[in-house]
DNA sequence: AGAACTATGTTTTTT
DNA sequence: ACATAGTTCT
């Protein structure tokens, strides 16, 4: 099979092509990060070029004639690699085609496809992602003689955490039991039963899933003598940009890789690290120099980004933190305005008050697409969103949602995935499911039929359906032997399993099919971009496109507002920006305990505030409507009230207010429900008082574990930790 | 019994 | 928008 690259020059050019300056290093910081080999590490704060000096390493060694296929670029997002690839090309007016560039993951993946006879793993393999996490279940709990009873397990979030790897980190059982509010003994037990029937799943079915991936291709590289000579004379010099992302596995594996030739060079801001809910610990970087001996350090403190006010305000947010590299800042950038600190009386006035900044923004000629705005999660947005829409103003959402996790697409990709591994079970799963009159039970008839089978589709084919759903059942027979054929393209693959697909679809979505429609087609416009199926297959898996860039690869790529999750905004740069929600409850997150996740949520509020050039408006509503339809009066987030109120300009009650308050209480709403538990002030329960629960019964408070919980020991149950937002509980006497 | 339908509740962040 | 629980239909 031919090596896939991850080409710079293949792709369109990325949106903002400016000419890549050397200016932001000066000519000593220059040759450090060119000059030379061996280990080198470079520590840089936000907005200081640090992606920049990957590049120019890059070029640099181009233009020493190393041969682009020795350089392994890795990078967060496959994004960053192909723009960092793109601009290295610019600088060297060379094509870094031939370069190796992209995530952990993608690049495990082609190795894996390569080298893998050497672990005795076939490349009939399917990576799954957290998309898949609804047929595990279902399928995990039949294979347990679970199906129906208890609802608890196998639960989505445990599946979602076996699934995304974050099962690696220490803490995910503690996480796990205050969630679910289960007894810890139980759970454990029940956790681990999961998890070695997971495993087991996996193997029977060929499937691997993003830390299998990493585990994998530490393992080749561990205990495979030849493929490690094989890789590591390949691979001669490695590049790591966010090195204070990567977890456990992810440094063994840059360790194993330079281990002979040590030619490494990372670049990170351990200020940056947000993702260690997903394994990744930024004590890697502290320990570079130690794995790395003669490591050169390089640190970049001159912000490039942003203006002096707006630094002096990320600085006083980071300046908070427990632990870090002492790392102050600067800038050489004279003038700019002070953020605006802006406290909105509820989420409808935030909305508007952050459209009428928009507005304001693009009348004094900012272009669209060099705004955005930046929540901490998902839903966030949500009022805003219907707010920009009333204006026609449009706008791409980056987090949240992903196109390949709507059922719709999920469905589609399916066939896809068995043509290429017909013993995944977990799609032969939803394509049966998809039968009228066929259910669980059917399904699982069917899979016993087929599993052992040496040639699955044929198998099948042979399956004697009953009456009711026969002729369904041959017209997919029939399609899936079509579909085999060989010599055909992925467009014309796609068209073939439409027409089977579409009445099935068009009956299962009756209300809102055109809409799918139209993402379907999207679907193919992707599609068409590929050679073959098994890449595309795996693209989805490890990258999966948001409906926003799909709209936008459809259509005509016209300027867009941008609202992203902080997440999914790590990197980038804007004008102007606004981050919203920074309420105490939204911001941190509700559960974020003291301590490590604490200080990750701050680390958080600064990425989100570094990613402003110009402008910097930071907004929060007074008052939060809860589920139950109550208003709630919320306070300023905890990291802005410790900030000196000198560093930015308050704006009390957001500007132009277009309606009446009122219209943000419908007037037919009825009286809040008087609620049967008590919602409460945690400061309302104190240990040893008698509390009774509508299925546990009585029982004793034992402790206050946290924020918004209590522990108590139940009459009949035995100790359960509950979460008052959740728990019907009420104080007895 | 199993499939299909209806009502209700929930949603951190993601390669 | 989706998952789940409870209910009704075949």
């Amino acid at each position: 099979m031919q090596p896939r690259l991850f080409p710079g020059d293949e792709q369109p050019a990325p949106p903002t092509p400016a000419a890549i300056s050397t200016e932001v290093l000066n000519p000593a910081q220059y040759a450090a990060v060119t000059h030379g080999s061996g280990p080198l590490l470079v520590i840089a704060g936000a907005g200081s070029g640090k992606t920049r000096t990957l590049v120019f390493r890059m070029a640099h060694l181009l233009e020493q004639d190393v041969p682009p296929e020795s350089i392994l670029l890795l990078t967060f997002t496959r994004r960053a690699a192909q723009e960092m690839l793109w601009r290295a090309g610019q600088l060297t007016g060379q094509s870094c085609r031939r370069v190796m560039g992209g995530t952990f993951h993608a690049t495990a993946n082609i190795l894996l496809r390569q080298y893998g006879h050497h672990l005795g793993l076939g490349s009939g393999f399917t990576i799954i992602d957290r998309g898949d996490a609804e047929g595990i279940i279902n399928l995990l709990k039949s294979s347990l003689g679970m199906s129906g009873a208890g609802k608890r397990f196998p639960s989505k979030r445990v599946v979602l955490n076996l699934i995304s790897g974050a099962i690696n980190k220490a803490t995910t059982i503690d996480d796990l039991v205050f969630r679910e509010s289960i007894h810890l003994a139980e759970f454990i037990q029940d956790f681990h039963t999961i998890s070695d029937h997971y495993r087991q799943f996996k193997r029977d079915h060929g499937l691997l899933d993003y830390d299998d991936l990493l585990v994998f291709w530490r393992q080749l590289l561990a205990e495979s003598d030849r493929a490690r000579e094989e890789l590591s004379s390949r691979f001669q010099h490695i590049l790591v940009d966010e090195y204070q992302d990567t977890n456990q596995l992810q440094a063994e594996i840059v360790r194993l890789l330079a281990s002979h030739h040590g030619n490494v060079m990372a670049v990170g801001d351990d200020a940056q690290s947000i993702y260690s809910f997903r394994g990744a610990d930024f004590h890697n970087i502290m320990r570079f120099a130690d794995q790395f001996p003669g490591t050169r350090i390089v640190k970049l403190e001159e912000n490039y980004r942003s203006t002096q006010p707006i630094l002096q305000l990320t600085n006083a947010i980071i300046a908070n933190a427990e632990q870090k590299y002492a790392k102050t800042l600067f800038t050489s950038t004279e003038g700019g305005s002070r953020p605006l600190l802006v406290a909105a009386a509820n989420e409808a006035a935030e909305a508007r008050y952050v459209a009428d900044v928009i507005e304001e923004r693009r009348r004094a000629g900012v272009a669209l697409d060099e705004i955005a705005v930046l929540f901490r999660s998902g839903f966030h947005s949500f009022k805003l969103e219907i707010e920009l829409a009333s204006r026609g103003l449009e706008f791409d959402k980056r987090g949240g949602l992903k196109l390949t996790e709507s059922a719709h697409i999920k469905d589609l990709l399916a066939f896809f995935r068995v043509l290429i591994n017909p013993w995944d079970n977990l799609s032969w799963n939803r394509i049966l499911l998809q039968l009228e009159k066929v259910g669980p039970k059917t399904v699982q008839k069917i899979l016993a039929a087929i599993r052992d089978a040496d040639d699955p589709l044929a198998a099948l084919a042979a399956y004697r359906p009953a009456p009711g759903w026969k002729a369904q059942f041959e017209r997919l027979t029939d399609t899936l032997r079509r579909l085999g054929l060989p010599d055909q393209a992925p467009a014309d693959q796609f068209d073939l399993v439409m027409t089977y697909y579409e009445p099935v679809f068009e009956k299962m979505y009756y209300d809102d099919y055109p809409r799918r429609r139209k993402e379907l087609d999207q679907v193919r416009v992707l599609i068409s971009g590929y050679g073959d199926l098994q890449a595309f297959v795996d693209d989805t898996a490890l990258d999966p496109p948001d409906v926003g860039a799909a709209d936008a690869l459809g259509g005509e790529d016209e300027q867009r507002l941008i609202l992203s999750t902080i997440h999914s905004a790590k990197g980038l740069e804007w004008d102007t920006v606004l981050v919203i929600g920074l309420a105490d409850g939204r911001f941190p997150h509700q559960n974020a305990q003291p301590g490590e996740q604490y200080e990750e949520e701050r680390r958080l509020l600064y990425v989100a505030a570094t990613r402003a050039k110009r402008e910097l408006y930071l907004t929060y509503p007074k008052e939060l409507v809860t589920p139950d339809r109550q208003h709630l009066r919320c306070a300023m987030s905890p990291f802005l009230r410790e900030i000196s109120p000198g560093l930015y300009n308050r704006v009390e009650r957001a500007g132009a207010i277009t309606q009446p308050l009122t219209s943000d209480y419908p007037i037919d709403l009825p009286p809040p429900k008087p609620r049967t538990s008590v919602p409460t002030a945690p400061g309302e329960y104190a240990e040893g008082m008698r509390v009774s629960h509508a299925f546990f019964g009585l029982g004793r408070v034992a402790s206050l574990p946290g924020p918004r919980r209590v522990e108590v020991v139940f009459d009949r149950h035995g100790s359960k930790i509950l979460h008052l937002d959740y728990a019907r509980l009420e104080i007895v006497g």
